[in-house]
RNA sequence: AAAGUUGGUCAGGCAAUCGCCCUCUAAUUUAUUAGAGGGAGGAAAGUCCGGGCUCCAUAGGGUAAAGUGCCAGGUAACGCCUGGGGGGCGAAAGCCUACGGAAAGUGCAACAGAGAGUAGACCGCCUAAGCAGCAUUGCUGCCGGUAAGGCUGAAAGGGUGCGGUAAGAGCGCACCGCAUGGCUGGUAACAGGCAUGGCGAUGGUAAACCCCACUCGGAGCAAGACCAAAUAGGAAUCCGCUAGGUGUGGCCCGCACUGGAUUCGGGUAGGUUGCUUGAGGCAGUUGGUGACAGCUGUCCCAGAUGAAUGAUUGUCCGCGACAGAACCCGGCUUAUCGACCGACUUUUCAC
RNA sequence: GCGGGAUUGGCAUAGUGGCUGUGCAGUAGCCUUCCAAGCUACCUACAAGGGUUCAAUUCCCUUAUCCCGCU
């Protein structure tokens, strides 16, 4: 049975784990309705999620919420493919746009191109 | 039954799986596991008012600024609520109402108009006399009288009618309005009625200045308190100085600090706390027209700190709106698909 | 979360209880062989709603949008 739990150990929690990932991005990735940064440590730790919202982009707090909890949600299904990893998802204007379920699908597919984008680093390193 | 008015309640339900936050209990590897319980709103929103709480200086005096504005009550308090009065709308139930003072003072009113506030005389009306005419009358119209009618304007210094007059006029009278003084009812706002005045005292604007009455110290949990790396040096006590400077009130008075000596601790990053038992909810009862208050019983009902309520599936229905706590309450305002319960008004029909 | 401020043509910026100016831009004409400059004319505004007033861009209230300060 594997866990799918989602703890505090998970989450990007001080500046400096922000700063961290802002400072040494590896891999970039992002479509109309958010932006994903991510921080390779390289090694077998648990995969860790931060997200920055902005009033600016979605102004209601009700909206905030729903897109905090979809990403948060789908971190947590995917969250064994992706260790190793550090992650900071940012909010675009275009997120307005979309509704719950197909908020999803865009980061379901969006943790499946940071995987192919990871391996193409691996590989350029090794060769 | 239809049309309408008004008060209140609710804000998808149930089940399964995977997850999140807090509390309690137990176990241990001391941050995990297991069990139990709890987990957004009527507006949590806007931040427009009022209070608690905390610090500033102990919050004192004066002045400025600001706010409120029919009366009485409720409340911790309010710009809120309840009841009543005046005014407006409606056939009614009912709804709306910044509703003190312009007979203390100052100011403002474009354009038009004769005249815009100590009124005014443009067109007019009347008039001695003259001319015409048999005459009713018509024309010119001195000295003057007059303000009814016309014109302008948002507004023209009481209104309507009758008398009166050369023509007119509160000039006189009646009714209405206004003012003053009693009376009656009412806690009061106010209402009713009487007498007198005789409109030369009195148009509008106070969300113009202002006057009157009442309220008000300032900041805000990023308040504040505690534990505390690195780096840099400060704090308390006593003595001295009232000149200057500093300070959290818009300003003044008033108040505290400063310089020297002695003594020893101080506190930025970060963390902890403040953090939820409260002007609390529910039920009953008593008082009150009511807002509400008293008493009795009972319950504990979010407390996060990248910030918790979600996702998937099934099922039912009326197919689910506006929208997410961040110190806490009382209001107001704004957003909102709907559902249910009660009270009242009018019309029609039946008995 | 708390506390402040702003909104005037396409852009920038005055203004005040009585018909909204000014500059740049745009359009048309004049001038010039043509262009530029210059001159003339036109065009397009008081964020939205309600109230006070005879009259509101101005005074008052509500709403919307934007900006700033306090970790």
């Amino acid at each position: 049975m594997m866990d799918f739990t989602f703890k505090k150990a998970q989450k990007l929690l001080t500046s400096k784990d922000f700063k961290s990932v802002f400072d040494h991005v590896h891999i970039k990735a992002g479509t109309g309705e958010l932006l994903v940064l991510v921080f390779d440590n390289q090694d077998e730790r648990p995969a860790r999620l931060g997200l920055v919202v902005a009033k600016k982009n979605l102004k209601r707090a009700v909206d905030r919420n729903r897109f905090k909890r979809t990403i948060r949600e789908s971190f947590r299904t995917h969250q064994h493919q992706l260790k190793g990893l550090d992650f900071v998802v940012l909010s675009r204007r275009g997120a307005l746009t979309l509704d719950g379920p197909a908020l999803k699908r865009v980061v379901d597919q969006t943790w499946r191109r940071i995987l192919k984008k990871r391996a193409a680093n691996i590989a350029t390193r090794d060769s």
